[in-house]
RNA sequence: UGCCUCGUGGUGUAAUGGUAGCACCGCAGAUUCUGAUUCUGCUUGUUGGGGUUCGAGUCCCUGCGAGGCAACCA
């Protein structure tokens, strides 16, 4: 990615704009906030491009801060995975790698300083300690259409407010009986001035600082002062958060009241904050508790299941950061809500994997063919990678008896087919010419062993007579081919949009060919494969060797993507 | 019917008052020992109406459409 690549998008524009003006104080700093309550999927992933990016970009540094104000739904495995997928997709925070870290925050880490801020907004008359039930709550607050109404507590003095602040933490009351908000403005068009809260009680124990609290930061209150405590200069988030910019600029005006904004090059640093589109993707969807769901009803094998849009399930597909990053780049960033094609995606997969991944025969359908003239053993040589010399070449023995794709034998060939049919001459991909002769069949019909000759000129494909062949089909040898299974993977929904009905019925859209295991042969280099590590199977498609399941004595490769296939029969 | 945001080919995005461009998808052809790759060409677009201007996708007014906001979630 260099700078001409890259798209003078808004968020560019924005930030260009305020280092010449001189607002970052030399740096920009820029932060990409999870929340560890789930794993993260290529949604966030175009959020990492984003933030990290723009970061790197401008010269500036981003931080990574799990955003844990909500301890009910976190925990470490999510923290934990969360940071693993970001470095896999090839960002670093500051002084990650060298154990320091100190690009990485935890704003549970800030919480002494947020419950100092409230006393501060509390004694300055701008917070209030409210007992409003539900119920009350719903009514005072009123609607879009109609202004609130002040809670009885509103005017409580300071003293008095502090008090039962101190008693909130110290554990007096249950969840629910006291909250903390601030004192804007009831009758606010925006919902998110009419007094929102800021602290709420929650007796549950935080994953990471256990008992130490029993009321925590909302986040409109924690999102504001987690960035101007780390210096943040531009705060980027989704679109959903416009509304709450308002509140968001409300708390960074009191911290700056409060003489509390860092300083850097002489510069006050105020964050702010923007909003783009979030990445939705067809066919598929991005919703946390959605994939929760499906995870725990066993729709598929885990968070990290290949067909899941989540980090964990592309990496375990297959897919490259590279090609991840180059789609996030290339969807763009706008503020219109879209939907990206997933062809798109499986492009930049492509696009990678054909400059990288070594080529490889594997028959995923396996048909025998007997070489009835073929005696002994010959040797094969093909080039690992006929785009990159470098891969150098390998060899594969070739016999008697190999297999064939079923898919490349017809006994009736239709029109345009110019594979493996009686009577016609097919190339074997880099060994001979071979002229089929006829199909044994089963009492059911089924092709069970199909017989045919070599000629004996064309050892290396090429006819001696420079007749042409037209069709080159792969194989595996049958004495020396290693036994493997193929994991095929489809779209996890038919429906492009699995969300039309409601989410509540998004399950009945899901494929139920989203999966399908295959048994069939492998040439003889592939049972040593690493786990994880990609080929291309010529002909047939990209290839993962799995990165949980594949041993040399049992191999297992899922299908990462299809090769493109432009053969229509006509 | 309150407030906020957004409308450019099928999809995503560019054009920042001056020739509506790029990419993906699709279609057609060339090359090819992967029906891949590569190469060439093609189809398809500014939400309607009014206004400002020499000139409007861009600015203004207005209609239409889409989305967001009424968790003590983030």
């Amino acid at each position: 990615m260099n700078e001409s690549d890259t798209s003078r998008h808004f968020l560019r524009q924005w930030i260009e704009k305020d280092v010449a003006d001189g607002k970052t104080g030399g740096k920009v700093v820029t932060r990409f906030p999870p929340e560890p309550n789930g794993y993260i999927h290529i949604g966030h992933a175009k959020a990492v491009c984003v933030d990290f990016g723009m970061a790197a970009l401008f010269g500036g540094e981003c931080h990574l801060r799990l955003d844990d104000t909500n301890p009910a739904k976190e925990s470490d495995e999510y923290a934990e995975n969360i940071k693993k997928d970001i470095r896999w997709l090839g960002f670093q925070w500051s002084g990650d790698g060298d154990g320091v870290e100190s690009g990485f925050y935890n704003a549970s880490n800030m919480f002494d300083k947020m419950y100092e801020i409230a006393e501060n907004l509390i004694k300055r008359g701008q917070a209030y300690c409210c007992n409003l039930g539900q119920e009350e709550w719903k009514e005072y607050r009123g609607t879009p259409e109609k202004p609130g109404k002040p809670s009885p507590s509103r005017d409580t003095d300071p003293e008095r407010n502090l008090k039962i602040f101190r008693e909130m933490r110290d554990g007096k009351y249950a969840d629910g009986e006291w909250c903390l908000r601030a004192k804007i403005d009831m009758s606010s068009p925006n919902i998110h001035f009419r007094d929102p809260v800021l602290y709420r009680i929650r007796h549950v124990a935080h994953y990471h600082l256990g008992e130490k609290w029993c009321i925590y930061p909302m986040y409109d209150f924690a999102h504001p002062i987690e960035d101007a405590l780390e210096g943040v200069t531009h705060s980027m988030c989704t679109l959903e958060f416009e509304v709450h910019r308002p509140l968001y600029d409300w708390v960074v005006d009191r911290l700056d009241e409060m003489g509390m904004l860092v300083e850097r090059g002489g510069v006050k640093i105020r964050p702010q904050q923007r909003e783009f589109a979030r990445l939705n993707l067809t066919h598929t969807v991005m919703s946390k508790r959605l994939l929760l769901q499906l995870v725990t009803e066993g729709r598929v094998n885990g968070w990290d299941d290949p067909r899941m849009p989540t980090v964990c399930g592309m990496r375990r597909r297959g897919y490259t950061p590279g090609a991840i990053r180059e789609f996030c780049e290339r969807v763009g960033v706008s503020k219109v809500e879209s939907e990206s094609e997933g062809a798109l995606l499986e492009w930049c997969v492509r696009e990678e994997l054909n400059k990288t991944a070594l080529r490889r025969m594997a028959v995923l359908d396996p048909v025998k063919v007997v070489i009835d003239n073929f005696e002994g053993v010959r040797e094969v040589e093909l080039p690992n990678n006929p785009l990159d010399e470098s891969a150098l070449t390998r060899k594969i023995p070739f016999s008697r008896e190999i297999w064939i794709d079923r898919s490349d034998f017809m006994e009736v060939p239709e029109k345009k087919f110019f594979r493996m049919f009686p009577g016609g001459e097919v190339r074997l991909r880099g060994a001979c010419i071979f002229k089929c002769s006829h199909a044994v069949k089963d009492d059911a019909g089924n092709v069970v062993e199909i017989h045919g000759t070599w000629d004996p000129g064309s050892w290396g494909g090429n006819a001696p007579d420079g007749r042409k062949v037209k069709g080159t089909i792969h194989w595996v040898d049958a004495a020396t081919g290693v036994k493997a299974k193929f994991r095929l993977y489809e779209q996890l929904f038919t429906a492009k949009d699995p969300l039309k009905d409601g989410s509540e019925r998004f399950l009945e859209h899901m494929n139920p060919d989203s999966l399908c295991e295959k048994e069939g042969f492998v040439e003889p280099l592939l049972g040593t494969a690493a786990p994880g590590e990609r080929f291309q199977f010529e002909r047939t498609g990209y290839f993962v060797a799995d990165e949980k399941d594949f041993s040399p004595s049992s191999p297992v490769f899922n299908r990462t993507v299809t090769l493109k296939d432009s053969y229509k029969p006509a």
